[in-house]
DNA sequence: GCTTGATCGAACCGGTCGGTACCATCGCAA
DNA sequence: TTGCGATGGTACCGACCGGTTCGATCAAGC
């Protein structure tokens, strides 16, 4: 593994202040990304630091600490992510079938990017047992489930928390499948043959 | 996290020859159950030998590396676990249905384990980034994957191969949520319910 | 009894990492 | 022009970790 690739190159020298937020903003972009392909103890602050042009004591002053770095990319994985899914699914418009395709559409493109890894928020909570990343890992995947919970709802099933719930685990399936083999797409496409037949129960 | 509790209480002082098997199945143990419980990262070396009251010495004797060690650590459990599923399965008779019900009847019951923290190959490959994991990893799914695939060929389904992938997401699925929530049986139960009306198609 | 091999315990080494401190620098506003 | 706040760069610290080495110890076989 190389050093990191300069994602934001700040054109200015020593103590230009730019712009805090867009500092920030870099380095959290490029925390996430490195975070996913890398994994959390895979990278250390001085490399990411350098890959974005900035001081550890920048970092220090904006996050806190490695632990609030990681926090703040996790938490923005998880929006970005379910802002995604549901945008997807309002694509569908009132029917649940095609909400539910829209959703596993998008999937399917997101496994067959290259660099795919799966699932950056129950990555994390495996790779590091400190308390945040377990708590956000439960709120993300019940994000998820709430989504997929209205979907089975609003066809008419008779127990939407189960069906909810069987849809999240087919689609952290596929997300674990696509991962390790090479499915890519479709991974995608066998969980939404195997949740359809769900919607109509 | 406290220091390991003692699993192998090395009864002699020195220079015990005692059993190089025993006292290298005695390291595996102790590695298997703390790997699995704090991550191949959160235990290192120097306390692992002191729980099992050996020197680091005869530990790189045995397994050369860390990696080395974690590498027999996960084939060890690959097997066990591919035991398990593969000895329930049988206990299905010849009957698809009861064989798929007897698989995700043992899951449940791994699910409820106290120190249950998900698969352990899944976990490592997403863990460390080295070689030896991730194509274990790959092995061992591909070794579930056949499990289920002879079940759904054995029930007679159009696509064996298609089936087989989709139950596998329902069981990685139903692996991931029964760790981040606290689903229990619960979740090999709605994976189970998803799963059998595969067998019909 | 002597040799051989396995073992423990401890010291040691080189490297890495998270985090802190200090300073020179620059933009910007007064 | 002056001062202030944010910054980059660098050095540093303490801790930890994987791995190696060495001497002392003990069991077993010849």
């Amino acid at each position: 593994m190389g050093p990191i690739g300069t994602i934001y190159p700040m054109p200015v020298a020593k103590g230009t202040s730019l712009d805090p937020e867009r500092t920030r903003a870099a380095m959290l972009e490029a925390a996430s990304v490195v975070f996913y392909d890398r994994g959390l103890d895979g990278v250390g602050i001085a490399e990411l630091c350098a890959s974005v042009g900035a001081s550890k004591e920048t970092l220090y002053r904006h996050f806190g600490s490695k632990d609030g770095l990681i926090a703040a990319v996790l938490q923005a994985r998880s929006d970005r992510n379910n802002a995604w899914l549901r945008r997807a699914a309002q694509t569908g418009g009132d029917d649940p079938v095609a909400q539910l395709t829209a959703v596993f559409a998008v999937l399917g493109e997101w496994f067959e990017q290259p660099n795919y890894r799966g699932c950056a928020l129950v990555n994390a909570a495996t790779q590091r047992h400190f308390e945040p990343a377990r708590s956000m890992v439960v709120q993300h995947l019940d994000s998820y489930q709430a989504l997929l919970t209205e979907i089975a709802a609003a066809a008419g099933v008779a127990d939407p928390d189960r069906i909810g719930r069987q849809l999240l685990m087919l689609l952290q399936g596929a997300t674990v499948m696509a991962d390790h083999h090479a499915l890519g797409r479709v991974a995608a496409d066998d969980a939404l043959a195997a949740a359809l037949p769900l919607l109509s129960s």
